[in-house]
DNA sequence: CTGAAAGCGCTAACAT
DNA sequence: ATGTTAGCGCTTTCAG
């Protein structure tokens, strides 16, 4: 492989007009730059990414690092994944995946600790997270997608829970539901600080509250078995609610799925929305589910932006956003039966 | 941050000592290699990750690399994904996600050209995979996910595909299921050389030929709109068949979810099995869709073991492998209706 | 507008 | 068993 050395022999310049040329931080005679251009292009030279990263200040990495779910991925999740992705090549920046336990935080400083990146995009993250000490230690650029509760000097993009939980609940009220069910994370998730459900429980409590309706909350693992569960858990309550509100797409779909196989109709006898997810799963299951979610390119985008910000140094103080959710109507949800 | 010559300074040895301790190349005295040790602790210190790079032969990190997708990416697809960087962690490498179009050779060129990566892991392949010619041409080690049609040189994991479609036939002929209809990928996927598709296609013709059996293919595009035209199809047909093998989960729920709206019974009236589709999204549709698919940890693991293999020179010539695929029977299959 | 030279923080060959 | 030293391929200051 080609060496930027070789390059300047061939064009008859110095080593050095050769990275001036590339990085464009002098002026160059347009003469000598289309001869350099002209070697680079002959020889297929491309800079080798360690040395200018060990040499310069820039290393154009980025890290994504979301803890390691037992529960399995879902294809909401990968679009996040891939839209910061594709964000963080837009801004020239590589991404690495990272994924340990939350708990082993050791893992994380071990990765700041190399300084392979140039920053980090936590995932997943929960009201408590100790990520962001680690993080905040080592004196790394980094931002996040959800937020923990004591975030005021934190840059994060994060969906707008509390206006999620008021259009939901809103939307059913008006079709006269009066009575909700709400499918909320295990116990051991919310205790472990989930984020998005304790938002959202709060959201959804308090526009239950303004509309004077009354709301039941079961808490269920998202999984099929976990949304089985919630059908029994409804089948008990009585009277039964018309409306359901749920989080996390297994849990959700082995709730419609449950309901389908006991003879319960969807939206006839019972409406169902889904919170935070996305347009793919809402589409696998039947009846195809009215979601309010954020758009999750929008979220990932927001939320590179912000680290890539802080890692030029184009911006001091927190950045902080959160995104606007979107109701998409599809099947699973009618007018209150009477 | 503190680097090798302040550990070296404060155990009062030599820089290369520090290193030596480090990568063990050497035998190093218990004492000094104590004394090195609790400098390295006391001053919180990890080699520069670049530094090490470029100084010595080994670059710790490994590409992803996937074509973007317009039917946006499953939970399946994810899986695999995770699976191939946490083998990729637990033997010392980093990962780095990348993708983008398949036509976009340059793209893929120039992250090899930057030698930022150690290796090149392929997801996604085609038959006619343009990015083997690139990758051979940068004497890049690499492996892949899938394989293409010309392959004698070439280390890959894939699914065992022959097996898959045998096994899902036998299974369906078992039952007294004479007459099966194959819901394919789309003939644009098929020209573009989708390998799982052509591959599953040729074992299931083949199988179906063996027990006597007539077939029907449907192409469709994988999502529910396609799993709709394919239920549309399926009514078309006279005889119907009593079974369908589907690829690609989100027209394999849009079928069954089309086939339930149409008070098709399944499995009473019609058997379904998805091949190639993650447990996860197995789960998500109602009835519970029998799979026949690779253990997908198997065929991660598997192949980053190859693409390391080859980064550390343990193994000469090609390492080829085909993961077995595994039938879990759920609820979208019984008997043949008489 | 361009060149020379000093590092960046390591690895590894060459010493002893 | 340990130290010395020459790079790895760049960025950037210093010097014209």
């Amino acid at each position: 492989m080609a060496t930027r050395d070789d390059v300047a022999r061939l064009a008859g310049v110095s080593p050095s007009t050769v990275s001036y040329v590339i990085s464009g931080r002098r002026s160059i005679s347009e003469a000598t730059k289309a001869r350099v251009l002209a070697a680079m292009r002959e020889l297929n030279y491309t800079p080798d990414a360690f040395a200018q990263g060990l040499a310069g200040s820039r290393r154009g990495i980025l890290a994504l690092h979301f803890p390691t779910s037992v529960d399995g991925y879902s294809s909401t999740e990968f679009e996040y994944v891939t839209a910061a992705m594709e964000r963080a090549r837009a801004l020239g920046y590589h991404m690495l995946l990272w994924s340990n336990p939350m708990t082993d935080v050791m893992g994380l400083e071990s990765l700041v600790g190399q300084k392979l990146v140039a920053g980090v995009l936590l995932m997943e993250v929960s009201i408590n997270d100790p990520r962001f000490d680690v993080l905040r230690r080592a004196g790394i650029p980094f931002a996040s997608i959800g937020r923990p509760d004591d975030n005021a000097d934190l840059s994060y993009v994060d969906n707008d829970f509390a206006q999620a939980g008021r259009i939901a609940v809103d939307y059913l009220a008006d079709l006269g539901h009066q009575s909700i069910m709400y499918i909320n994370v295990s116990v051991e998730d919310q205790e472990a600080g989930n984020g998005p459900a304790i938002r959202t429980t709060r959201a959804i409590s308090e526009a239950v509250r303004l509309r004077g309706m009354s709301m039941q909350e079961v808490p269920v693992e998202n999984n099929a078995r976990g949304g089985r569960t919630a059908l029994d858990a409804y089948r008990d309550l009585h009277p039964r609610p018309t409306a359901v509100l749920a989080l996390k797409e297994f849990a959700t779909a082995g709730f419609v799925n449950a309901a389908g196989m006991a003879s319960l109709r969807i939206p006839e006898d019972l409406s169902v929305i889904a919170l935070g997810v996305g347009d793919r799963s809402a589409e696998m299951v039947a009846p195809a589910l009215t979601t309010v979610a954020p758009p999750g390119e929008a979220v990932s985008h927001a939320a590179v932006d912000a680290l890539v910000q802080k890692i030029e140094g184009r911006s001091q103080g927190a950045m902080q956003q959160l995104i606007a959710p979107l109701m998409t109507v599809r099947d699973s949800t009618g007018p209150a039966p009477r």
